[in-house]
DNA sequence: TGCGCTATGTGCGCTTTCGCACATACGGTG
DNA sequence: CACCGTATGTGCGAAAGCGCACATAGCGCA
C-alpha cells in the first residue's frame, strides 16, 4: 500500500487493533476531498463518516442571516460525521473542506450497524451527548454573534425548560458568571426585559411572566438547541 | 416509590427499556444536590455520573485568571459526567449545581464496566468525541473572552497541527468566516503578526515563521485543546 | 502587455461591552 | 427597629469590533 493511500495516516484508524482491521480495512473507501467541498449539510442525513488523512474539515454553523462561525476543526486526528454513531443521524451544522487532500470513508449503514449491537443505555447516552454537543456549539456561536439581551433570553429559557414553575433563584451576579459577562451588563439587559413586562425580579429571584415574549426576543440559538433536544430525546417513545 | 424519589423523573433513565431497569435500578443512588455544590472539578477524576431529576447543573470552564463561562446546562433531560463513558475519565471543565434538588447517581466503576464490553472502534470514537467536545467548549469560551489577535493565533495553530508543513492556503476572508468576525479585523490582526515576524502572507497563503511566537501570543484555549487531544488520542499506544 | 478580478489595506463614525467608582435599596439578624 | 451585608442601579471614559466606503496591489488570462 503506497503512503498516499494509507488509511493509517488517520490517527483514529491507526489506533485500531490489528484484528479490527480484518473487518474494517475492506470497508474503507479512499476519496479525494477538494477545497470547499461540503461533506454534509446542516440537518441533512449523512451518507458516510470521513476519516481525513492529510485534509482538514471545518464544522461550522450557518446562521439564518447567512453569517457563520466555525465550531471545530477536524484533521487526521479525527472523524467527520459523529452524529452517525452518536445516533442522531444529522446535526445542525455543516462540514466544509478547509484544506484539500485525502480521506477515507465508511458508509453510514456500515458504521451504524456496528453500533446497533451495543446496549440500550449506550444509545440513550450517546444521543444525549449529541444534544449536549449542539448546545455547546450554539453557545460558541451565540457568544460571537448575539447581543447580551438575546443571550440573557436564551439563558433564561434554557434554565426554565429544566425547572418546574416559572421562577429562577439566581442573582444577576451569578447569571453574569454563567454568561461570562459583567454583572452590570446583566442588570441593563434585565431592566429592559422587566420594562417590556417579560420578567419581574428582585434580590435573586426572577419570575418569568411572558415566556413567549422571551422566545420572540431571543436569537435563533435557543430554538436550535431546543429542537435538537426534542428530536434526540423525545418525551416517551422507545428510541 | 414516592414521586420525590422516582428516578424516572430523569428523562434518560425514563427512556431505558424495562429489562434494563432490572440491572440499573439497584445501582442508582438517590442524592440531594445543593446550590453551588461542585460535582466534579476541572481535570479531576469523577466518582459518579449524575442524572438530575429536578436539579440543574452548569458545566463551566474556569480560565486561568478566574473568569468563567458556562458551556452548557444539564437538567432532567441529561447526565453529568459524560467523560466517564466517553472514555476520558475527566474533562477540563467544572460541574456546579445551579439549582438545588434531587438527582440519581451511579458509581464510576459501574458505568465504565458497562461500556468496556463494547468494541475497540467504539472506544476510539468516543474518546475522539470527547476531544472534539473540548474544542467546541473552548471555542465558546474563546469567543467570549479573548481578543481577535489571540483567536487568530489559536486558529492558525490548530490548523497547523492538522497539516504537514508550515503553510496554510487560506484567504483572510475565509479565516474571517471561520472565526465569525469581519475580514478587516483579520487583516488588522494578521498585520500585527506579520510585523512581529511570526507569519508572512500574501494572497491566500500564510507562512508560519515562528510557531513558538504564536503559542506565546495566543490564549490558554489553544493549549487546553491541544493537551486534551494529546491526552485522549496519544500517538501510538494501545488505548 | 494590459485588463480585470480578487485579495488586502485604511479611514471613520457607531454600537456594544468593559472597567471602575459609587449610589441606592432590600431584607435578614440582632 | 436599626444595622449591615448583599443585590441592584447608574454614570462615566476606554477599548474592541462593526459596517461601510474606498484605495491599493498582485495574479491570471486574453
Amino acid at each position: 500500500m503506497s503512503p498516499k493511500s494509507d488509511p493509517l495516516r488517520n490517527r483514529l484508524l491507526a489506533a485500531l487493533p490489528m484484528d479490527e482491521w480484518q473487518s474494517w480495512g475492506p470497508k474503507l473507501e479512499h476519496v479525494k476531498l477538494s477545497l470547499g467541498q461540503v461533506l454534509y449539510e446542516s440537518d441533512c442525513p449523512q451518507s458516510h463518516v470521513y476519516f481525513p488523512a492529510n485534509s482538514i474539515v471545518s464544522l461550522l454553523y450557518v446562521m439564518e442571516n447567512g453569517a457563520s462561525a466555525e465550531i471545530a476543526v477536524v484533521g487526521n486526528e479525527g472523524v467527520v460525521g459523529i452524529s452517525l454513531f452518536m445516533g442522531g443521524e444529522s446535526t445542525p451544522s455543516r462540514a466544509v473542506v478547509q484544506s484539500a487532500g485525502d480521506a477515507y470513508r465508511v458508509k453510514a449503514g456500515t458504521i451504524k450497524h456496528a453500533f446497533n449491537e451495543s446496549g440500550p443505555l449506550l444509545h440513550v447516552l450517546l444521543r444525549y451527548t449529541q444534544a449536549l454537543i449542539t448546545q455547546m456549539a450554539q453557545t460558541a456561536v451565540c457568544n460571537r454573534h448575539h447581543s447580551l439581551d438575546q443571550q440573557l433570553c436564551r439563558w433564561l429559557l434554557l434554565s426554565l425548560d429544566r425547572l418546574e414553575g416559572s421562577e429562577l433563584h439566581m442573582t444577576q451576579e451569578l447569571i453574569a458568571n454563567m454568561l461570562g459577562v459583567r454583572r452590570e451588563g446583566v442588570t441593563a439587559a434585565a431592566l429592559k426585559l422587566q420594562a417590556a413586562g417579560l420578567i419581574r425580579y428582585a434580590r435573586g429571584r426572577v419570575h418569568v411572566l411572558d415566556r413567549a415574549g422571551l422566545e420572540e426576543r431571543t436569537c435563533e440559538c435557543y430554538g436550535v438547541v431546543k429542537r435538537e433536544y426534542d428530536r434526540l430525546l423525545p418525551e416517551k417513545e422507545a428510541w
